[in-house]
DNA sequence: CGAGGTGTTGAGAACCATCAATTGCCGTGG
DNA sequence: CCACGGCAATTGATGGTTCTCAACACCTCG
């Protein structure tokens, strides 16, 4: 069994079994590297393929006709990206490279097979694709009901969490985002971005050093915008049996 | 083969086999009454159930503590309801009945035997699944970026796009949702709502008479906010093969 | 007739966007 | 070594979209 990110990520949550491993290590046969701010999958193309990120961030956006950009999904290591394009057959956004870094691709036509000989598997990408569901549901909380300020703690506390996850010890986390990104991302200008991260290291409740950021009061961040943790753990207590 | 609104919907996309449509069907074995604005379920009360909308229409929301509330989904008669919930023990919204309407509960549970029984069926609610999570990256795209017209124009064009599924001839649709709710669906106030709506009907782009909404120039209003159809088609061509 | 819910309209204020200028940083090339 | 350009972040001034507060009209239902 090779250690892979999507093991050490999944493992997190369950008990991976060798027969499912072989299954899920088949979705990372294959490597491709990418450098920072190339496109990997346009809007519109072909949506054959799911990936696995190996290593780096990746984020996924939509565009408006005059240039206004929304960020939709940001991906890290261990991630699989590409579940919103099953159920369609072109890409519903454009994916890109947000640091260098190596994606696994595998084609879709590959989950008929997961779904007919691996069910428990097939369970287990379902409560990821689901998990993605209920991280966009925060995301569209944040964008349609929260200020400035409130924004920028959930997005910081989002990606703190979801470092934990396979960085359980680390207190600050590195934003490979530049602030347009961090706007697109929730719902404001690079600008307004600028004002509020200064705001909030005024206030005490983060520090920066050279794109680290450091949480330095979360109880009080969490209660600012009602941050709810999704990556601590999640049920799959109705999960088919190993085989 | 009993008629339902599940097998209504899901016939639109795909043939379905007499052996998953037993499974299906299973799905709507019980049935429970709501009237409007009854609470359905709790958000952090025990996630262990899904449903299936016989009747009427219902939506789920979460609040921010001062109050705010931001409506995560609409769900119309043959919606499966709660994918978010299956990824977690606890439910992650409120859901109510928006009008009077008839729920069909069913275990989480009851996922595990469809999954290792009838993957075909598995693989349509996966995909169920994740078109839901392609609505909600449409909804933060209208949150995080749009105006409060372009805004409203997506919202209705959505609504007019799920109704069109089952209702392909009507031109015009019912809207049981007060000002209030479109506004917390989209991020705007009922006040805002108004207007922007007024303004719309000026522009000669919808019309409205008691409750119902008509659109009068669906090419405009699509190309003022890029408005996608996510409901006329899907990508089954992956699916295992019926049994 | 009165009460409550819903929608409309107006005035004022607040928050965030826009525009513009400045700084610092880094890599490049003279 | 220094000059230069480009990108990112910051800061300030101004303006606009939307929110807030408030009043009023309408309808339904008691």
């Amino acid at each position: 069994m090779i250690e892979s990110c999507l093991y050490h990520k999944l493992s997190h949550y369950v008990e991976i079994d060798d027969n499912s491993w072989d299954v899920l290590a088949q979705l990372e046969e294959n490597e491709e590297p990418y450098c920072a701010d190339t496109v990997v999958r346009e809007i519109g193309t072909s949506a054959d393929e799911l990936f696995v990120v190996k290593s780096g961030w990746f984020y996924s956006f939509v565009l408006l006709p005059d240039g206004r950009r929304q960020i939709v999904s940001i991906c890290h290591p261990g991630d699989v990206v590409g579940f919103a394009d099953i159920a369609y057959h072109k890409a519903c956004d454009t994916l890109v490279a947000a640091s260098d870094g190596i994606l696994c691709p595998f084609p879709k036509q590959h989950l008929r097979k997961v779904f007919t000989d691996t069910p428990r598997v097939a369970a287990l990408l379902f409560t990821l694709a689901v998990r993605d569901q209920v991280l966009l549901t925060d995301l569209v909380k944040a964008t349609g009901r929260m200020s400035a300020r409130e924004k920028l703690a959930y997005f910081l506390l989002e990606l703190d969490a979801r470092h934990r996850v396979t960085h359980p010890s680390n207190a600050s986390f590195t934003l490979p985002l530049n602030q347009s990104e961090i706007g697109d991302t929730i719902g404001l200008t690079n600008v307004y971005v600028s004002k509020s991260l200064v705001a909030l290291e005024d206030e005490g409740l983060i520090s920066r050093q050279n794109g680290d950021i450091t949480i330095l009061n979360p109880a009080d961040m969490a209660a600012m915008c009602d941050f709810q943790d999704r990556h601590d753990q999640m049920d799959v207590s109705w999960f088919p049996a190993p085989r």
